[in-house]
Parts: C-alpha cells; sequence; structure tokens
DNA sequence: CACAGGTCGGAGAGCGCTCTCCGACCTGTG
DNA sequence: CACAGGTCGGAGAGCGCTCTCCGACCTGTG
C-alpha cells in the first residue's frame, strides 16, 4: 500500500482478476463470485476482495467474460438493404429521416435501462449477410432487431435457420417464421378514407409508396378496400418513394390526370409536404379545394403549412415493444413467435 | 466426407479452428495463417485449409480473436447527457431530431466501408461514464464518438486521461486535448449577420440556443460581433432551446418587446419554424415586413412556407470525416490531437 | 458421539483464438 | 562440401474470464 493514493499499479497493463485475487489473498473463483454475487463468500473475504477492487481499480473484461458466458449485453440493429450496395445515397436518405432516429429512441429506451448497447450493422451483400449471421451464430449480439427495407430480403430467413433470436419492425414481406412488431397499416388508411369520404370529397387519389414494402402494399390495398366500401370503385394512384420530391412529382402527376381531384391520401408526411407545395403551386387551396391526409404523425405535420391530418403512428412504443419482445425471447429460446400491432389513430389538424 | 453435402458436423456446436485444423491435417496456427492471409504458406496446405473451412463451414469467432488482438472493430458512438437521467424524455427529442441521424448516416458511410459497426450507447451517471471509460480502455471497442450534450461534460477530458481514441463532433465545451469536428459556427452567423443588414433591416434581432452549448454561443458571439462591425451595437436576444415551440415563444417575445422588428436571425431550423408560425399569427408578412434566416439547412428549411434562407452545415460530411480522424488515430497513437473546422455557407430562398 | 447433509473456497480446465519461439529443411555461396 | 541465412509449419503459452468438481469444515439429529 502506497502512501500518496493507496492505489497499487500493476505495471503497464490494466488490473486482472488474478491481481485482484493475488492482492486480495483469494482465489481467482472467489473474486469472480463477489464481483457477480454468484453464491454466498464470508463477509470478511467479501469485503477483502471489493477493498482490492477499490485499490486496483479494476473493471471487469467483458470481452472475456462474453467468450464463456456466451452473452455479449448488445442486441444488433441491423438496416438490411438488399438492393443496394457500398456508398448508395440511399442510405445517406435513410438515417435523415426521422424514422430511423425514433426506432432508435424507442429502442434505447428500453436497452439504457437494461445496460445493453445496440451495434449498428448495415448488411447490402449476400457475403456481409452471411458474415451478419456467422458472427450472431458465435454470440457476437444476443439478438437482433432488423430494420427491412423495400426488396425481397433473404436475412429473416436466414436469422431463423440459424436459430438466432429476431425481432423485425415491420412485418417480413413474405411469410417467415420471425417474431415482428407492426402498425395496422391498413386499419391506418381505412381511418384516413373514412375522413376523407366523410367531408365529402368526391374524387379522392393517393400517393402511395414503393408496392414491394410491406407496409406501402398494406396502406394501398387498406385504402382501396375502405373507398370500395364507401361506393367509390375508382381511385387514381401515383408511387412515390418516400421523400418530398417524389410527392411533389406524384402531386403534380395526379393533378394533370385529374384536374377536378378534392382529396388526397398520401401514404407518409415528407411526401405530404412535396404534395402541399405542388398544390400551393398549381393554385390550390388546402383543404378548401383539396382536403389531405398524411402517415406517420411525424414532427413535419405539425410544421406544415397549413399543419397536416395525419394518421398516428406510434413508432417509438413499437420499438420498445421489440425490444422487450427480443429480451424475453433472449432469455427463453422456447418462446413461439409472436407478433404485435398497434392500432392507428387519426390526427385532425387543419389539411383536411 | 458424407454423401450427401460434404459437409462435416461437428456435433452441436459451431465449428472451431481447432475442427478445421483437425479436418485439413495441419496445426491450428497454420490454419489461423491462413485465414489471416499472415506469411507464406505453402500452397497445397493453403487449399487443404480453405476446403476444411468450406465444408465445416466455419467463421472466426471475432470475441475470441478481439481478446488477444486487442482490436474490435467496433467505434463507440456515445451520447454524453451529463444531465439527464434514464428515462428522460429529452432523449426521445434528440433521437427524433435529424440531427442524430445525420450523424450516424455520416459516420456510416465511412464505417461501412471498412466493415466496422457502430455502437451506440448513452451515459447519463456519473457511474455509466466510469464503466464505460472502463470498458473502452479495455478495448471493447477500438475508439469512440462522442456527442456531447448541453452543460459540462466530463467524459472527454476522462477518455483523452484515459488514452482511448476519441473524436468529438463539435467542439468540447472547456479545453481538453480531444480530437474534434466542428463548423465555423461564428463565421455561419456573420453570413446570416450580413446576409440581413444587407437587405436593409434596421433593427433585426435574435433567437438563440441555450448558452452552455458551445455550438450556440459561437452562433451568438459571431452574430453579435459581425453586427456590431455593421453599426448595429444593440441586438436584442431571446434564447431558446431548439425545439419548433420555444422558437415560436421567442419570437412572440421579440415582437411584443421591438414591435418594430425588421430581420431576426434563428439559431436553428427548427425554432426558424416556429418563428414563422409566430410572424404568422402576429400577421407580419416574411420577408415583406420581417425578414427570416435560420441555421442548419436541414429538411425543415424547404418545407417551411416560405421557405427558409438558412445556413447550410454540412454535418454528414464533419461526421465522416470525424470516422476517418478517429480510424487514423486508432492506427496511430502518436498522432497530434487536431481538429477539422467546416465552412458554412448562406442558402439563400424566400425567407429573407 | 457418529454420521448425513449442507455450505463455501480453491484448483484447474476450458472458452476460441493469436503469436512467439523453435527446429526442420531448403537454398546459395565460397 | 561446409555452412550461413532464410523460409515455413508446429508446439505451446497466453488473452481474462467462468464454472465444475472436489474436499474441508460446519451444523444438526438420532
Amino acid at each position: 500500500m502506497t502512501a500518496t493514493s493507496g492505489r497499487v499499479p500493476v505495471g503497464e497493463r490494466l488490473p486482472t482478476l488474478e491481481d485482484v485475487a493475488r492482492i486480495a489473498g483469494v482465489s481467482r473463483a472467489t473474486v469472480s463470485r463477489v464481483i457477480n454475487g454468484i453464491r454466498n463468500v464470508d463477509p470478511q473475504l467479501h469485503k477483502m476482495v471489493w477493498d482490492a477492487v477499490d485499490r486496483t481499480g479494476y473493471v471487469p473484461n467483458r470481452l472475456a467474460r462474453s467468450l464463456v458466458t456466451r452473452r455479449t449485453g448488445t442486441i444488433a440493429l441491423v438496416v438490411s438493404d438488399s438492393e443496394s450496395h457500398d456508398d448508395d445515397p440511399f442510405m445517406g436518405r435513410f438515417f435523415a429521416d426521422p424514422y430511423f432516429g425514433r426506432v432508435v429512441g424507442g429502442l434505447m429506451s428500453v436497452l439504457r435501462a437494461a445496460g445493453i448497447q445496440l451495434a449498428l450493422q448495415i448488411v447490402g451483400t449476400e457475403q456481409q449477410r452471411t458474415r451478419l449471421v456467422g458472427d450472431l451464430r458465435h454470440g457476437q449480439a444476443d439478438g437482433v432487431v432488423v430494420l427491412s427495407l423495400p426488396g425481397h430480403d433473404p436475412l429473416p430467413r436466414m436469422l431463423t435457420d440459424a436459430g438466432v433470436p429476431a425481432v423485425m419492425i415491420g412485418r417480413p414481406a413474405e411469410p417467415v417464421p420471425i417474431n415482428y412488431v407492426d402498425l395496422a397499416n391498413d386499419t391506418g388508411a381505412s381511418l384516413a378514407a373514412d375522413h376523407l369520404v366523410g367531408r365529402g370529397c368526391q374524387l379522392v387519389g393517393m400517393i402511395s409508396g414503393p408496392a414491394d414494402v410491406p407496409a406501402s402494399s398494406d396502406r394501398i390495398a387498406g385504402f382501396r378496400r375502405s373507398m370500395a366500401r364507401h361506393g367509390h370503385a375508382w381511385v387514381p394512384q401515383v408511387t412515390g418513394n418516400f421523400t418530398q420530391e417524389s410527392g411533389e412529382r406524384a402531386m403534380h402527376e395526379l393533378l394533370a390526370a385529374h384536374p377536378t381531384l378534392d382529396g388526397v391520401f398520401v401514404a407518409n408526411d415528407l411526401m405530404a409536404l412535396g404534395a402541399l407545395l405542388a398544390l400551393r403551386a398549381a393554385g390550390r387551396e388546402v383543404p378548401g379545394d383539396v382536403a389531405v391526409v398524411g402517415f406517420d404523425d411525424s414532427s413535419a405535420a405539425v410544421a406544415a403549412n397549413p399543419a397536416l391530418t395525419t394518421i398516428r403512428h406510434p413508432l417509438e412504443d413499437m420499438a420498445a415493444e421489440a425490444a422487450r419482445l427480443l429480451m424475453t425471447r433472449i432469455d427463453d429460446a422456447a418462446m413461439r413467435v409472436s407478433s404485435v400491432i398497434y392500432e392507428p389513430t387519426l390526427v385532425r389538424r387543419q389539411s383536411a
């Protein structure tokens, strides 16, 4: 024990369990037991160990621990992008969209309390997917949350085949026995249809997202079905890609083809913002001439002028639920494959 | 060798280097050398090893490798929030803001190509900080990118003291020998001042962010200095907290105190959106009665009505540079502490 | 008092890799 | 032919932990 600080230096390297054991005068096993609170340990030894920990400034090496316990305290968030390649500008757009941040925020609200960290990985190529699954089987992470992007994606099936605990946010494009959390997108679209018809719209169009995204196709199906029930057999539709520019372009197109349009359902708020721009440019009043309903209830909805009537998407809650579901699955390998579906609500503002 | 697939199963567990060595008929060391491409290996052995790898489906265990190489292929992104606690709703707002996503996108654009994953961690309490630094000293991650939030934050100093490779996005609040990437916030504010004075504004106000955020105080200082040079000794100022609502409130306040105000510089686009709302509510035309300049050039700037004249902030580029800087530092422990400052530009739209 | 049954600390193997060191062999030069 | 110098594969230690197994000791009961 030095007079200066009581610190016991152990050379250049960091103190290990071995060092603590030597200083406390006990075995490595005992130190491990005290640190991890496993089994009763004599109160006197207990104190001697903690004293030695304080004097050395010992911090367990998580890597070494994980190697034997097969638990890492890490969950992987994988953005699976089966169609793009490295340096695809698409990823930039994806991250700038609040969608990504809201998902991360929801996941972290649960994981943070549990002391679990989130490891972000983007996989695009076949090789990256194979490597990811290999790493996960080795326990590189305890489980994985998958954010699926447009297109056919083999990753969900690969994960379930490998027996890796996994949860998707948004249902898989094709049937795969994987856990997921989703929004009742069709119900949300129905709410929009009800609202537009309810305010007396006669010719209602739709600006949709890409048809190969499940959330998008569900919104299309739900909207058309509901409109048909209200007697509107024909719903003109233009497809965008969820960006503001594509919404603006789509609105112009819709307006050119159907000048008497008096209502439009836009599959996300960002495109709705673009639609608003196009309507203003075309000299149409919103909602006077054309009523607009968005989807997501993002911060853009409030910022818009007029403020957007939209469908609320409790994304943070969904992500938090995904985290809880995954943690349950990690602790119980026999958990049956389950899904949790959230109900959307209509938020009425000025645009419709 | 089985007739079915040529796969050699090795029981329940995953194949290890040992299994590959046995099947290839060489030593573990040789397999390791072939897999990692270290030293020349006899072409014949080389082939036998790769054949064995294919037959077993071997994937190296990254954890075990990291334990000895002291390299993990992971970089930590830490959001240091010295003032909040777990479950603070503030974090929700933080993640929903495009700022977070743009930083992640910029980092990943560089890290993805290098096959490095990003591990997200939020630290709030003293204990969490200590544990993080301990884990990092053990090589839990090869380096760390720090996103600092309002307030005095001890983390940067703790990291440099521990010798952990680190880069901040945005300068530290107080002098610390840490690498960082930043925007010339004062220059950006000057550009706004020049523009407002240049279009003939006589009474110009400012809506600022919290003074304890470096980016914010730099914008305040740059703006006041530049206005003074233009002969405007007095600049009324109200402080917001970067949210839209706070911008709206601040604008109302400014207008109440200075009804003849004809120009305003708002320290970020989100608050500028709020200011626009307040001006409309007060019956002022933008830019006719009051000219508005924002900051960030976020997607909200284009969506606003009128579209915002604002200061462009190349955040993705800055984050990408931070990643490069960090990777250089990881490979060269002797690298001198460095900073990279980006120059902002004025983007002229309708609001000023 | 004898002995069954429980409690608790230590020894040592093991997780799956890398890396140093050594020795076998091979080549070229005087 | 002798020997210096280089190349390359294998043995075995080591990274820093956990966990099983065993034996010492302690308690309580018939």
